[in-house]
RNA sequence: GUCCCCGUCGUCUAGCCCGGCCUAGGACACCGCCCUUUCACGGCGAUAACACGGGUUCAAAUCCCGUCGGGGACGCCA
């Protein structure tokens, strides 16, 4: 490639711009990790801006909260900014949309229109008598100090038809007419978001600006506005929308906390996981691919494989991860390496109390990384690793369900103790010989003889592989819980 | 209400643009079998979908029209 479309062609510049009205939400973590896939694939640049010009409603526990999900997925950015210092700029902005005749004062008091029979007659276009008002009365009521907002001069009545081509959608086109005027500057002369992002998307030098299908509308207006600074439209890619299982767009106020990012992580969730699964909803390979480390979503992400049907996040009470994300994790988790995992995993038992020094815990890892799919369920799977005392258990568990009855059990537990206690070497190998020839012993096969023990050494009857077990926990430790055992056979 | 978008197994999706290779492929979930000292992991298998109605065509999941269904946007919120 060496014409003269070099420098025009230059590296993709993409944003992510959340407003800080509350937590990081799943579908808001799509639209960053799209963005971020598509600059990394394309070797172009990550901006991270913060839309907040609401000063109403925006705090600072959300602009933390969002940055402590994004810090957990674990991916960069490029360059940062702030709408909030960025107001002059807006100002001026609007100010030359208004010189340039495509804006006008809207001297209608705020909220005037609201409630009544307008939303049931159709679209609002504009406020009767504003669009005309002359220039000179326009600038006679301002001077007066007269509150305005400022609206854009939408054209009407000229057959214009604006139109944008989405690099999901397709060709989008809409007569003009049916556009309302939207405000550019609210009476108190802050910037709306529309204004603020557009002029923001043109001074950034925005390539392709990719975000929900919820402003595939609003593009119309945008397109408008970036007609106004006299600036290049960038690209234009929705993405479908992530909705819950009622059908409905995920809102934090309707599903909760669900929604929230932080809300996997905490669940035991590996960021590369939740990622991975969020590229599964709206965009396919579309070569049966599915388990993706980042590194190859990054070499595989495209727009043209983003598809337009919104997708179903499953959640529910009895399960409030979607099947698919845990099975996932399931999958991303026994790809890591066992001190990559172990070292995960300890702030887990921690949180559990459980006292695991990462000796002892990187030794149990690999015991329990078949049987979690979530990293919340690993002290629960591994707890009689490191508890002193075994929790109280059913007696009658210590019982196999077929192949021996509770005497027989009894004699399982003593010879075994006997057996154990003269092992020579306690490790897998000599536990497996010594157990098996006790069965032989005792004429019994392996899961009548093997259940006992496994109960009375986990307190549980599903558990792993019982001579591993062992081994970790140590010959003491057994003999003292198959000895505690027998004993509560004799409460039967 | 007005405008816009979408509609393949329960769910995520491939196929649709460039009609035949689709007796519609993969994955999750569910069920069954195998492996196995339990539970898992793994392997194998089963059930399961082109929203509906018209057209175009020798041939339609694929093209056209309509209907229905779902979602979104219509704010001096973002």
């Amino acid at each position: 490639m060496h014409d003269k479309s070099s420098s025009s062609a230059s590296a993709p510049r993409v944003r992510f711009a959340p407003s800080p009205t509350g937590f990081l939400h799943v579908g808001s973590a799509r639209t960053f990790i799209f963005n971020w896939l598509y600059a990394r694939h394309n070797r172009g640049t990550m901006v991270f801006r913060l839309d907040d010009t609401d000063v109403e409603r925006n705090t600072d526990a959300s602009v933390q909260s969002i940055l402590e999900g994004l810090r957990w997925l674990g991916l960069d950015w490029d360059e940062e900014f702030k709408q909030s210092e960025r107001l002059a700029l807006h100002r001026s902005a609007a100010h030359a949309i208004f010189d340039r005749g495509l804006a006008y004062r809207d001297f209608t008091p705020a909220h005037a229109a609201e409630g009544e029979a307008s939303s049931a007659q159709g679209a609002w276009l504009f406020n009767p008598g504003m669009r005309e008002l002359s220039r000179d009365e326009s600038d006679r009521r301002a001077a007066a100090g007269e509150p305005f907002a400022l609206r854009y001069r939408v054209p009407r009545n000229e057959g214009r038809i604006v139109q944008f081509n989405d690099a999901v959608y397709g060709e989008m086109a809409k007569p003009s007419d049916e556009i309302e005027d939207f405000a550019l500057l609210r009476s108190d002369g802050n910037p709306t978001y529309h204004l603020s992002s557009c002029v923001d998307d043109a001074d950034l030098r925005i390539t392709q600006i990719i975000r929900g299908q919820d402003h595939l509308t609003n593009t119309f207006k945008h397109v408008l506005i970036f007609e106004g600074l006299n600036a290049q439209p960038p690209q234009f890619a929705h993405l479908p929308l992530l909705v819950a299982p009622d059908g409905a767009k995920l809102s934090k106020r309707k599903h909760g906390s669900v929604v929230s990012v932080t809300t996997y992580r905490d669940a035991g969730f590996l960021p590369e996981a939740f990622i991975n699964f969020l590229c599964l909803l709206g965009w396919s390979p579309k070569n049966d691919l599915e388990f993706m480390p980042i590194s190859q979503l990054t070499e595989l992400f495209t727009l043209e494989g983003v598809n337009r049907s919104n997708a179903v996040v499953n959640f529910s009470e009895e399960s409030p991860f979607d099947p698919k994300a845990v099975h996932l994790n399931g999958e991303h988790l026994r790809a890591l390496s066992v001190d990559d995992l172990s070292a995960r995993l300890q702030p887990f038992f921690d949180q559990a109390g459980l006292n695991a020094s990462p000796e002892k815990l990187r030794e149990v890892t690999p015991l329990i990384r078949e049987r979690i799919r979530l990293m919340s369920e690993a002290p629960a799977a591994a707890d009689f690793f490191f508890l002193d005392q075994l929790p109280p258990y059913d007696p009658a568990e210590l019982i196999p369900a077929k192949g021996a009855d509770a005497a027989m059990t009894l004699r399982v537990l003593q010879h075994a103790q006997q057996i154990l206690a003269a092992v020579p070497e306690w490790n897998h190998d000599s536990l497996d010989k010594a157990l098996r020839e006790a069965a032989a012993t005792l004429g019994l096969k392996a899961g009548p003889m093997f259940q006992p023990i496994r109960v009375a050494v986990c307190g549980r009857k599903n558990a792993p592989p019982l001579f591993e077990t062992m081994t970790v926990l140590g010959r003491e430790i057994c003999l003292d819980r198959i000895q505690k055992a027998e004993a509560k056979m004799a409460e039967i």
